[in-house]
DNA sequence: ATGTAGACTATAGTCGACG
DNA sequence: ACGTCGACTATAGTCTACA
């Protein structure tokens, strides 16, 4: 088991609003950033949502694509977890 | 095959980087790194070699144990990525 | 205190299909 | 344009042991 799979969904449904509120905001749909990212639709779905966890690399493709720095992202996320 | 394994490799190794200079900046081992953040000493060693990349929550967790925001270490991470 | 190795489990990430 | 499901492959992360 790792480290604390709770924390893992709270991370997870934090990074996923904040990624979806970049996006919306880009005007990008999940396919035309999922394809710009070289990632699957549905995994931006899935992340969307907090089902899934994005590593480092994934952060900062999607960051890429999105305008942003990766830190931004970040500091959202954590910000959006800590509370 | 994932978007780019090659990147993925990049990726790691920037953050390696970042995370060992952070770790033995702060004074602490990576046995006591991995023990406070609950995670395994040998992949400590791993990600600080650049042979495996942390998800965000792994971030989180080593930044708080850094005194660091995670952000910080990101963007450090990014800046060793792109160059 | 760290690197490495091997075998393992959990989860990141892909893909095709359907509503 | 998005959610979901199932089956899959790749990699994150654990653990024991030895140098």
């Amino acid at each position: 088991m790792p480290a604390s799979s709770k924390q893992r969904n709270e991370v997870a449904i934090a990074f996923g609003g904040v990624l979806r509120r970049a996006r919306t905001r880009s005007g990008l749909s999940q396919e035309a950033l999922g394809l710009a990212c070289e990632i699957d639709r549905t995994y931006v779905s899935m992340l969307e949502r907090g089902e899934r966890q994005p590593s480092l690399s994934t952060i900062f493709s999607l960051s890429q694509q999105l305008n942003r720095s990766p830190e931004s992202l970040v500091a959202e996320a954590w910000e959006a977890f800590r509370r």
